[in-house]
DNA sequence: TCTGGGGTCCTTTGGCAT
DNA sequence: TCTGATGCCAAAGGACCC
């Protein structure tokens, strides 16, 4: 283990719905929940107004809402969240080569490979900087850990939640760690958490005290060495920059259970074209076809079978998913149906040229947008969806957000990212032409930049960041400064 | 109260080849 | 030729993470 605490983790605070009441003036101090808003939905994000209600992640989206049913509810924006972590981890980079993100929203940076950091002092530096940073150029909060590994630069990132920043001091490690309970660790969730407190083991230093073998005799091989190692604080594990796919997958849960054997047959037949859809978008291909049936009883099986070769077939994968679903009994119903491709390989160009044509004309009619939100396909065939929470532009208002929708009206509020006043709401007939979708604007103003010379407007608060935006932001899109209604 | 979606890694079991 | 050890692979399930 390194001797300074030159491993940084960033974690966005409450990210999903910070970037909403970035973005949304009008529900900043308010509590916010970021989820699947069916009737089976989960919470993805609660902002911290939302936590003090006892709204947390993973919670049932019903549950939520009982606990604090006047708080605003979003589904969460993919396409949005991605432009502002393109932008942190822009920075991240700034800072070294070795950036290993795990989500939209932390990171990993291994500040001495990026001669960023070399002792305490410039590491503290380094996240002070980085914290400030990610605040001008995003708007956001982030908490930053610093340690000599990635496990305790982790759990300093969580103690510095919110908005703070902490440096564990080698040395300090396993005094630091000792009393905090096992649930800490990487690693130990519900259920290694219950099996170690049935055998007495509730603190790191009980782990630790327990020894090894015990510990291997309790969890298995691979469980008991790592979480003895972790015990000790000892974690040797580089920050790795780049890890490449292993499996590609797509799900989904229904609003109600599907009885009607076609029906299921149907589904999965779409998710199969989905989950190529994907493969080929990230160039791959693979030889293991995997289905997942979660049942009415919320049990779940998987059944799997090995090609000879690799493919990204359309065709192959539907009719390898239609023949693991023949030996699987769904009487009773089904809630939720999968289907993912494993054993990947980096197919070539030339492999796709032989079968390319006819294979992209079978995928064609199907079209992605369709699935947004995890609704149910057929519904309003024709008419304009306004999902709430979405941007839109008004001709003569200007840019908005959709509020809420219904009975062939749709409510928006007329607020940008810089509005200092929560905006004026106005309702509108869905087919009002003067209404449109639009972007996402920028949560921080951007100055239009010139052929040279410096950014005016940012140049107070953070002369020293690279104005890097994101494509999608960089363009015509980022008006936000002028157009305030 | 009723449990998302996208992943990773590990363990166990059984078949098969050497 | 039979048997055992060994090791690899595939399949299934489970825990965990964000």
């Amino acid at each position: 283990m390194r001797n300074a605490p030159t491993i940084l983790h960033l974690d966005m605070d409450a990210f999903f719905a910070s970037a909403e009441q970035a973005s949304k003036p009008s529900l900043r101090g308010k509590a916010v929940v970021v989820g699947g808003l069916g009737p089976r939905g989960v919470v993805a994000t609660a902002s911290y107004e939302a936590r003090v209600f006892g709204v947390h992640s993973a919670m049932p989206m019903a549950q939520a809402r009982r606990l604090a049913p006047n708080a605003a509810y979003l589904v969460p924006r993919g396409g949005f969240y991605k432009l502002i972590s393109e932008q942190v981890m822009g920075l991240l980079q700034a800072l070294s080569p070795l950036v290993e993100p795990l989500s939209l929203d932390e990171a990993f940076v291994d500040l001495e490979a990026g001669q960023a950091a070399w002792d305490e002092a410039s590491a503290r530096l380094a996240g002070i900087k980085l914290r400030a940073d990610i605040r001008a150029v995003t708007g956001l909060t982030g908490s930053v850990g610093l340690a000599a590994s990635k496990m305790l630069a982790k759990i300093a990132s969580e103690q510095a939640k919110p908005d703070g920043l902490v440096v564990i001091e080698p040395g300090t490690e396993r005094a630091l760690l000792g009393p905090m309970p096992v649930r800490t660790l990487p690693g130990v969730g519900p259920a290694t958490g219950d099996h170690l407190r049935r055998a007495g083991i509730s603190t790191v230093d009980e782990l630790a005290e327990a020894g090894e073998a015990e510990l291997v005799r309790l969890l298995g091989k691979a469980h008991g060495h790592a979480l003895y190692a972790m015990a000790l604080a000892h974690d040797e594990r580089p920050v790795v920059a780049e890890r490449e796919t292993k499996s590609v997958s797509v799900e989904d849960t229904y609003d109600v259970d599907i009885h009607d054997r076609g029906r299921v047959g149907a589904e999965v037949q779409r998710l199969a074209d989905r989950c190529v859809r994907r493969l080929r978008g990230a160039g791959l291909s693979g030889r293991t076809i995997v289905l997942k049936v979660r049942r009415y009883d919320f049990s779940t099986l998987t059944r799997s079978e090995t090609l000879r070769g690799p493919t990204d077939d359309p065709g192959v994968v539907r009719e390898a998913a239609a023949r693991l679903l023949e030996a699987v009994d769904t009487t009773g119903g089904v809630r939720l149906l999968g289907v993912g491709v494993s054993g990947l390989a980096d197919f070539t160009q030339e492999d796709l040229f032989a079968q390319a044509a006819g294979e992209l004309a079978a995928l064609e009619p199907v079209e992605e947008a369709e699935h947004e939100g995890g609704e149910q396909p057929h519904e309003q065939p024709a008419e304009r969806r306004w999902t709430t929470g979405h941007d839109v532009r008004h001709a003569d208002f200007g840019h908005g957000w959709v509020q809420g929708s219904g009975l062939g009206r749709v409510t928006v509020r007329f607020e940008t990212p810089q509005s200092e006043q929560p905006g004026r709401v106005r309702t509108f007939r869905t087919d009002d032409p003067a209404l449109e979708p639009a972007d996402p604007l920028p949560l921080v103003a951007v100055a239009p930049r010139r052929p040279d010379g410096p950014d005016e407007e940012l140049s107070d608060q953070a002369s020293s960041v690279p104005a890097s935006l994101p494509k999608s932001w960089s363009g015509n899109g980022g008006g936000g400064a002028t157009s305030r209604p």
